[in-house]
DNA sequence: TTGTACGCGTTATCAA
DNA sequence: TTGATAACGCGTACAA
């Protein structure tokens, strides 16, 4: 195989040009659809012609522009994901399991965050429309089901955690009624009788009042009077809010010995101010959390949680999405995964 | 040239087809041009004209194609961020602060996992190139000068944490070596001697090396003599390597009082190891970390930690790569930014 | 098996 | 101030 190139571009020297489809299509010396051909093994190439254009493209390295690909197949390959807060590590975990599940299936992840304002909610489904992604994964904290209709765009969207209800929307969560219903169960089940929850949020339609229901049913089933007093609602989902509601719950003065966190995080932060306050875990006052964190195996004592099978959630998400994107006119389907309970030793 | 078709909306109304430019220039009564113009801002459109055009576009309920956009604009308005893992706390914490400061400044985050496959690293640099991102902010774990000089492509790079020695290539970092030597400082302040360290890790040319150089110079300093069976390496920066290697080094039964950790995820994992084996905190053994991750404050006891200015990171890297951006040509700059030291209880 | 010509939706250039 | 036209780089229907 001689390496003559007879058509000597001037482009190529003359300024630092973009290499194409045409670039390497001359020097291969074939057309560009057979160029196009060899990339995408759409249509058969002889093999003599496919290893002069694998030279080429070897050559100029060459590499196919993805906005103009993008433009011709109307899809670009990558798929939002909008939550809250990355940092937080139920998220951070979550986006790290994402990001892995799609790149299985080819797919790149855009990461978005609300940070719990309604405007960057309501921007998500505005700002992420037409040819920026293919689809969103969309976990929301307090959005009204018609605000969703009226300013969700064409794009395919899944909605994870907190569900909208009566949305016409592919859904993924887990029951959080039973959810925290077999939480606090649990501490009832280890003889505790005055259970404090934390984390409850008021407005929002979402896991936070599910988990009180829960909460509460498991109380009452129990025959266990519910008292507000052990009740304590945060603003954010944080550490801090944790040690500062367990704070507030111990200056109220009300007797208690569980907590049922509605997060992992504001368990680990609760724990905190039980240990500054020289109280024994689970001895004196007994700790649940909730998703399963890593942070939680290593907290001190390892921290008991109710959590969701978060691998069904992420590949059922990304199924749901990618089955809507091919199908968008496919029935609505809402997926609940089951959820376990991590005995550790903080119970 | 043949079946030259004028404006023909008959075949347009027939179908749900996407709402472009055309679309709305057609209701409008003016031309795409005029349209684009109203959107961009870019030249001016009479008042008359741009209310008819902004009601049109409301009207259809248009949005712009990205893609096409890009295309035209050769820009994609998104950057990359390529790093290890997003479940570890300290990249968790980035990408949020990054998201943050590219949304600021027009740009949306994409994040890249190598989890430190070599052939992870090198498809970021091929993977990402032409069109679909605008510039990549590179958080390398061992990958050698020649690779990245050889499969870099023409993607603006920025180079987060570790340093590629030699390479032309924007960097952000910190001196590891300053800020090793201040940690193990510190201990030694405390009047430790017999000072641990975890988290090295061979064959590495980045950061892991840099920070036993810094705590072999503050023992040498202090007089201290170096002892080879106080230090542990570790596969990975996860709570499990440390509390992995702190059963190690108490295992080997070599006398310790303090602990100079890598990671705040590795002093956490090594906290719980001497947790349970009975050992008091700082008492019995000091432990110091890197990085000031959040969950290090709610660590039992709250970890000291050393750790680099991380809001001055995020910023200089994105405005390295904005100016990369905008000019290819500009001179290659290396920011080193500061670090202090965070004293908790766990010293 | 390969090549030609067109269009994806947008914006920049040139002309009016 | 506005419009017609070309081009960004690719994939594909149609022709050979």
């Amino acid at each position: 195989m001689s390496h003559h190139r007879w058509k000597d571009d001037s482009v190529r020297s003359s300024r630092p040009s973009q290499i194409g489809v045409r670039e390497v299509a001359n020097l291969a010396r074939v057309s560009p659809t057979t160029v196009s051909n060899v990339l995408s093994g759409n249509r058969p190439v002889s093999a003599t012609t496919r290893e002069r254009v694998r030279w080429a493209i070897e050559e100029l390295d060459y590499r196919p522009n993805h906005s103009a690909r993008n433009l011709r197949l109307q899809r670009s390959g990558i798929i939002a994901l909008a939550l809250p807060e990355v940092r937080v590590p139920y998220f951070a975990e979550l986006v790290h399991d994402l990001v892995r599940a799609a790149r299985d299936r080819g797919y790149r992840v855009l990461v978005e965050q609300t940070e719990g304002r309604t405007e960057s909610e309501h921007a998500v489904m505005h700002g992420l429309d037409r040819g920026m992604v293919d689809g969103i994964i969309f976990s929301p904290l307090g959005i009204t089901r018609e605000t969703f209709e009226r300013r969700r765009g064409s794009t395919p969207i899944v909605l994870l955690g907190e569900r909208i209800l009566g949305a016409d929307v592919d859904y993924v969560g887990t029951d959080n009624v039973a959810a925290a219903a077999d939480a606090t169960a649990h501490l009832i089940a280890r003889g505790r009788r005055r259970i404090a929850a934390i984390g409850d949020q008021r407005g929002t339609g979402g896991t936070g009042p599910q988990r009180t229901r829960g909460y509460r049913r498991a109380l009452r089933r129990a025959g266990i009077p519910y008292d507000a007093r052990l009740t304590v609602r945060t603003a954010t989902y944080h550490h801090s809010d944790g040690a500062e509601a367990m704070a507030e719950l111990l200056d109220r003065g009300v007797e208690l010995d569980a907590v049922y966190c509605y997060t992992d995080l504001l368990a680990i932060g609760a724990m905190h101010t039980l240990r500054s306050r020289g109280l024994r875990i689970p001895d004196d006052v007994a700790v649940i959390g909730t998703d399963d964190i890593d942070e939680g195996r290593y907290a001190a004592p390892p921290l008991t949680t109710v959590t969701p099978d978060k691998a069904a959630i992420t590949t059922s998400a990304l199924d749901l999405l990618i089955r809507r994107i091919a199908d968008p006119e496919a029935p609505v389907r809402q997926v609940l995964v089951p959820h376990t309970i991590e005995v550790r030793d903080s119970t």
